[in-house]
DNA sequence: ATAATTCTGGAACGATCAGTCAAGGAATCG
DNA sequence: CGATTCCTTGACTGATCGTTCCAGAATTAT
């Protein structure tokens, strides 16, 4: 049977890709990949190359269907919500059984050198323009006036990214949301409103609650 | 040449310790560690056992040798400062050229579980260790008061260990120690100190400066 | 219908994997 | 000095690794 592919491209990937995130780059075997795509191995080499070709096109299929989802939470209008939204997405895919818990992208980063560079340059990408993105809400939040201006952003970013990333590590080991709950707010207070001085937002002042 | 042993057992481990850590459980192979320490297979199989049990003595010998001395840090005596010291710690050795970066542990618990139950189990533990040790630093903190008693001592420590985490992560990405000392800075800032109402440290108020 | 095209299936490649084993040599003990 | 004990050595095993390749079948174009 032939003539015409039998399969399509972004199915095998999706397969692809649980299997390198369940088991890592270098403990998946392209026998893994082709009893969990279905697709055969002639097939497989000619559509993709070799396994860190194919990888790199799982890194990218991970990134837009997994990635971008993410970040698009990010768009929530009230800045700081937006950045918890992030989490919550962060917590809630961890905590979700039907995909491997971690991220590929961040476990793929920790698996050395034997990826190689140019996997290694990708997910470098990757991290940066979590923190652009990440940034940016921050700006945001400045010129609207809900996060102190004094505070450096890209610090701030460079901060959200990595608690972000430790949830990623901390779940590995402990799988407890509530505890990547805890971490979270945690992580969350340091966000500074401005001094209530010239505030616009309630004319009345004194204690709330 | 024979009849008693060519080599220290502690000397083994750092060799091997070293290559685990630079490239990875799964890609080390026992030949990689059969060059790097210099000693025979048959002497590896019969001192260590297979690659698994190796493997769990490296990270003994790491939690030793390694981790043990970071978490010395925290015996300082002002319990922000031991904090902030253990994090010192960990940026100096992410920049250590004469050390891979990361972290091996951590680089393990995300290496999937390819390495097997055991030594994930191994790790959990000593992520639980990090915590706990923290965890203490903190309550001595409440207790002398240096620390807010209305924060939660175990959820600001399970966040301490996941922005520790989290710097071994962006380390990988971005060899950077300023990145990871912005981090660190931000992190600090959830540290609430008491209202200085009873305050006991110097008689005087107003503005320090 | 015939030719050209394209994908499939599986055999096969050399290399490398983790792990085993028997032979041999040096130190120790009597 | 002889026997014993222990370690070292390197060849070896079967399995699996990533990758290549080709014959055959099904589709498309002529």
């Amino acid at each position: 049977m032939s003539g015409v592919k039998q399969f399509k491209t972004g199915d095998v990937l999706d397969r692809a890709m649980a299997v390198f995130w369940r088991r890592g780059y270098q403990a998946t075997s392209i026998q893994d990949l082709i009893e969990a795509t279905g697709i055969n191995r002639g097939s497989l080499y000619a559509t993709f190359g070799d396994k860190q070709r194919l990888f790199l096109a799982v890194l990218d299929h991970y990134m837009e269907q997994v990635g971008k989802p993410m970040l698009a939470e990010l768009n929530e209008p009230n800045p700081r919500r937006a950045i918890e939204r992030l989490f919550a997405a962060i917590i809630r895919r961890n905590s979700d059984p039907a995909w491997p818990r971690g991220c590929l992208a961040t476990n793929t980063a920790l698996e050395c050198p034997g990826a190689g560079d140019e996997i290694n340059r990708k997910i470098a990408a990757n991290l940066g323009q979590i923190e652009s993105a990440i940034y940016r809400v921050l700006r945001r939040a400045q010129t609207d006036g809900s996060l102190e201006p004094n505070q450096d952003a890209r610090s701030l970013a460079r901060y959200f990214l990595g608690v972000a990333q430790g949830l990623n590590v901390v779940n590995k080991a402990f799988a407890d949301p509530a505890i990547l709950q805890d971490i979270v707010e945690t992580s969350m207070s340091v966000w500074k409103a401005p001094q209530a001085e010239g505030v616009k937002r309630t004319a009345r002042s004194g204690p709330t609650v």
